[in-house]
RNA sequence: UGUCCGAUGGUGUAAUGGUAGCACAGAAGAUUUUGGUUCUUUUAGUCAGGGUUCGAAUCCUUGUCGGACAACCA
């Protein structure tokens, strides 16, 4: 019997739905504003939506949220619908809210009509004046009690063009239960809040059809409505919103679509704004949107996270109404985890030491076979040129070892991988007292395979052949922030920036790597899980690291 | 000083009046031709006070703490 996970707040909502048959099937939606790239965050509410649909057997239209012409781009939309496809979902219908300019202008009419909004020619100063603050009542403009046939006529010259940007705005005309302006409601979006306003701005998909276009608020209910969204899913910031967007659904008289806010996604050691996200790439600290330490789903593609570790950890953070920060670690464990199953093992050798094997033939080479995974034996093996003299760890190698060193040390065995088992004879120094080789004899029947040697040794350690070895670039990236909640240390939050966040090196890889292809996961044997970035050419290999390896050897070295 | 939302191990998230569980992180051990993986074991929690109840993380109440809200942004 499977265990059976228990519901988070949202499916126990669609299943009380369901259950009281309110609903037959559900309908949600993702509705991104076309002016940034999505992030992890947005991975969150992808998830959520598209999984809640998807548990339960209905639909998500995908929205594009474009009431803003002068912010909105084509560029984005296009950007926004491949990062969603890439993580695997599909939407049933794509649509845009400037789908509904007209629909949404025949709306306001029809508030007008009922008084129950008005134009107001005040300026943005006097009506943030007339809001109040969250702790006093506002006050009435002064034009709120124009006759309904003024504002007919005054709304259809802003529509027709008659007036410049920031003269005029229609506003909705709130009145408390007891009869009173809601300019004193206590919720401030309630206080006759701004519905329409005028600009003169060329839209990216109705150009220069409209001069007024529909806030927020007037425009997301009505779409959801429209589309007869049943369950309206967003972040906790629109709590204040939702008595505007019931009150809009009320007084149309429209399809009531419901809104539901859970707590947006939080994660150390990064930043999950779309302003703070900008700013990075306009003052360079990284080299893009898709730069593979930003949070944007685009920078962790290039990374080398995979859409199904994606689905994973937005499987495991589960869905709650309490702010949280969730540790990247458990990003880095989903990645690990989904990567340790598909990623084919390489060896590579990042700061080399030559290691001379002085009773193997000079000019021989041999092939010896390892495995590709072994966790999925389908992958099959490879050969790796295996001679005299190879590359190893600098690391791999101490001439005073500490007790439980299992690497290379003077007198010490170890297995090269998939290879022999060898001996440290001599250490070779320079006139500084560097290592610069190390001379060792290997054991010739304990090849892998058919070691007959019946030695065991407690060390493995990956190599790579010199005369054989291809040279690579790799970018190691570290934290984009030193510290683990940006949001909430002091000064600004580019202070904390890591500076060691991308370190470029040269390395020597096996020359299967020769072969390697952007949509093949690899993992560096004990050094992490790499993928070939965009920027590699015919002649320069480069890889981005994804993530290291778990190390409890490094960690337990450390204390 | 207002309204709204929230508070469970280090981090997340369950338990819907009846044994506080799961995951990550941490610790210990076993296996291992990756100090990886896998497998055992284990540390650690209901914001505080009062009340209702046979019984409270859960209901009531007071308080404390955290968050949101005053863009012609979404």
């Amino acid at each position: 019997m499977a265990e059976e996970k228990s519901l988070n707040f949202l499916e126990e909502i669609v299943e009380n739905d369901l259950r009281e048959g309110k609903h037959q099937t559900i309908l949600t939606r993702f509705p991104p504003e076309p002016n940034g790239y999505l992030h992890i965050g947005h991975a969150k509410s992808i998830c959520l939506n598209f999984g809640l649909a998807l548990k339960y057997g209905g639909k998500t239209n995908l929205r594009f949220d474009d009431t803003n012409p002068v912010t909105e781009e084509t560029e984005y939309v296009e950007s926004i619908k491949n990062d969603i496809e890439w993580l695997g979902f599909r939407w049933a219908n794509e649509f845009y809210a400037s789908d509904y300019f007209e629909q949404l202008y025949e709306f306001a009419v029809k508030l007008i009509r009922k008084g129950l909004a008005y134009v107001d020619d005040s300026t943005s100063e006097a009506i943030a004046q007339q809001k109040g603050t969250p702790t006093q009542p506002g006050t009435n403009s002064p034009f709120r009690n124009r006759s309904v046939e003024e504002n007919l006529q005054l709304f259809a010259d802003m529509r027709a063009g008659k007036y410049s940007d920031g003269t005029k705005v229609l506003r909705a005309k709130v009145e408390l239960p007891n009869g009173q302006s809601g300019m004193a409601h206590p919720n401030m979006h309630m206080r006759d809040p701004i519905i329409y306003r005028i600009k003169h701005a060329h839209h990216h998909r109705t150009g220069d059809a409209w001069c007024i276009y529909p806030m927020y608020d007037f425009a997301h209910g009505q779409s959801d409505s429209i589309e007869k969204i049943t369950h309206s899913i967003c972040t906790l910031e629109f709590v204040p919103h939702r008595a505007l967007y019931d009150w809009f659904i009320e007084n149309l008289e429209i399809y009531p679509s419901r809104q539901y806010e859970f707590a947006r996604l939080n994660l150390t050691y990064t930043v999950m704004s779309k302003r703070k996200l900008l700013q990075l790439v306009n003052e360079n600290h990284v080299s893009g949107w898709d730069d593979p330490r930003m949070p944007t789903l685009s920078g962790v593609r290039r990374r080398g996270y995979t859409p199904e570790s994606l689905r994973d950890f937005c499987d495991r953070i589960g869905v709650a109404k309490r702010d949280n920060l969730i540790d990247v670690g458990l990003l880095e464990f989903c990645v690990r985890e989904h990567l340790n199953k598909v990623a084919l093992r390489r060896m590579v050798v990042f700061d080399p030491v030559k290691v001379v094997i002085t009773n193997y033939p000079e000019g021989k080479t041999e092939m010896v076979s390892s495995e590709n995974n072994p966790e999925d034996e389908s992958t099959g093996v490879r050969e790796i040129p295996f001679s005299r003299e190879l590359y190893i760890e600098q690391e791999d190698f101490l001439e005073n070892p500490p007790k439980k060193y299992f690497r290379l040390a003077p007198g010490q065995l170890v297995r090269l991988k998939s290879a022999y088992i060898i001996k440290c004879e001599s250490v070779v120094k320079d006139a500084n007292g560097n290592v610069t080789e190390l001379h060792c004899t290997y054991i010739p029947e304990s090849r892998s395979g058919s070691d007959t040697s019946g030695i065991n040794v407690k060390g493995t350690l990956h190599w790579v052949s010199v005369a054989h070895a291809v040279k690579a670039e790799v970018r190691l990236y570290d934290r984009l922030f030193k510290v683990e909640d940006v949001a909430d240390a002091e000064g600004d939050f580019k202070d904390h920036l890591n500076p060691d966040s991308l370190k470029v090196q040269t390395v020597f890889a096996e020359p299967d790597l020769l072969k390697a292809k952007a949509d093949i996961r690899y993992q560096f044997m004990r050094k992490g899980y790499f993928v070939l970035d965009p920027d590699t050419t015919a002649d320069r290999l480069v890889f981005n690291r994804t993530v290291t390896l778990r190390d409890m050897w490094s960690k337990s070295s450390k204390t």
